[in-house]
DNA sequence: GGCTTGAATCGCTCCCGTTT
DNA sequence: AAACGGGAGCGATTCAAGCC
């Protein structure tokens, strides 16, 4: 178990993917290069875009988009809005990195760590950070061949924002996955979990967490629910003028997981009407009597050992209950 | 090859303090 | 009051080692 820290990344993943060879800078024509589809991210508009047109009149496009060939073209993994600029500013071909062999998954990794490492992380949308962090769990954990190309990426785009902290941590000090991610990201391990679960929503429920109409918490708890009933809430929202809060989830997602989540329900539930939960299995919690309490202990004596004293006294009384029945 | 067992890990909840 | 991030810790799962 723990000579795995003393091995260093290479030694994990060393061979597993030979990228150097395939790699090659070129120039390619803009019309021969398709946008990665459903790619999570939302492309420049407005001034931001105006000033990237201009940036690249000027100077042109400097650092190299990324591709992979698809067909007789080639499929843009990172530089979307290099791309869009350069055609508007009037260039013809662009400078590229193609990307030979990719599997579709380490295609949509290099989609998103690329994006992650150009653009600050606070700028990001929470859907756009939910995937982006889904994508870097994904290679995280399957412990396979795609640590390396984290690296590579990082390599190739010089990047040297985001990430330092990874690279200078102590030797040998091991995360587990949501931690080591955290680390790089400035999270905690929590928020990771929930973004996590973010990016499980169905798109038509990330919109509303974009939007922040839906809370991240709230957002994580209606991840619980089955796509369809996603759907079906986000159908609802839109036609209505509800709102979610994390009360409302929270009870959708009791009522999703008793199988009693439907257009009914999902809508008394979102308009106010149905705030309760249905019968949780949980017993209510109950109040103890101060008399009752001081007549068995002192006060300075706190809630921990209170309840374990109860919960011995307790144990005794049924024991002996059980034995009495016994005996009869 | 199957099984048991114990440690590691993960996803999660509960709770708390802070911020808005 | 609601939303949030973070700490602690729990239960379930996974995985490897040791056994038959």
């Amino acid at each position: 178990m723990s000579e795995k820290k003393l091995m260093s990344l290479d030694d994990m993943f060393g061979d597993s993917i030979n990228t150097t060879e395939q790699e090659n800078q070129t120039k390619i024509e803009i019309s021969r290069l398709m946008p990665f589809e459903n790619h999570p991210f939302k492309l420049y508009e407005g001034e931001r875009f105006e000033n990237m047109v201009r940036s690249i009149k000027e100077f042109g496009v400097i650092v190299p988009v990324i591709v992979r060939p698809k067909g007789y073209d080639y499929e843009i993994l990172s530089g979307h809005n290099r791309v869009n600029a350069a055609k508007a500013a009037g260039l013809l071909e662009v400078p590229v990195v193609i990307k030979e062999n990719l599997e579709d998954e380490e295609a949509m990794l290099i989609v998103t760590e690329t994006n992650l490492m150009q653009r600050s992380f606070g700028d990001m949308l929470h859907s756009e950070r939910a995937a982006a962090l889904s994508e870097h769990h994904k290679a995280l954990s399957s412990q396979g061949k795609r640590t390396d190309l984290l690296k590579e990426i990082e390599s190739l785009l010089n990047a040297d924002e985001i990430r330092d902290e990874e690279t200078s941590s102590p030797v040998g000090k091991k995360l587990r996955t949501h931690e080591q991610i955290g680390e790089a990201y400035n999270l905690s391990k929590n928020s990771i979990a929930r973004y996590l679960r973010i990016s499980k929503l169905a798109d038509e429920l990330k919109e509303f967490i974009d939007s922040e109409e839906i809370s991240i918490r709230a957002g994580v708890d209606l991840s619980y629910l089955l796509d369809e009933e996603q759907i079906l809430i986000a159908d609802i929202l839109t036609s209505n003028e509800f709102k979610i809060d994390m009360k409302k989830a929270e009870t959708l997602r009791a009522f999703s997981e008793g199988k009693k989540l439907n257009e009914e329900t999902a809508y008394s539930i979102l308009s106010g009407e149905l705030n309760k939960k249905p019968k949780a299995n949980k017993p209510a919690p109950i109040k103890l009597k101060p008399k009752l309490i001081s007549k068995f202990f002192a006060p300075e004596i706190k809630q921990p050992e209170i309840e374990e004293v109860i919960e011995k006294a307790l144990e005794l009384y049924f024991e002996t209950q059980k034995k009495e029945v016994l005996d009869e």
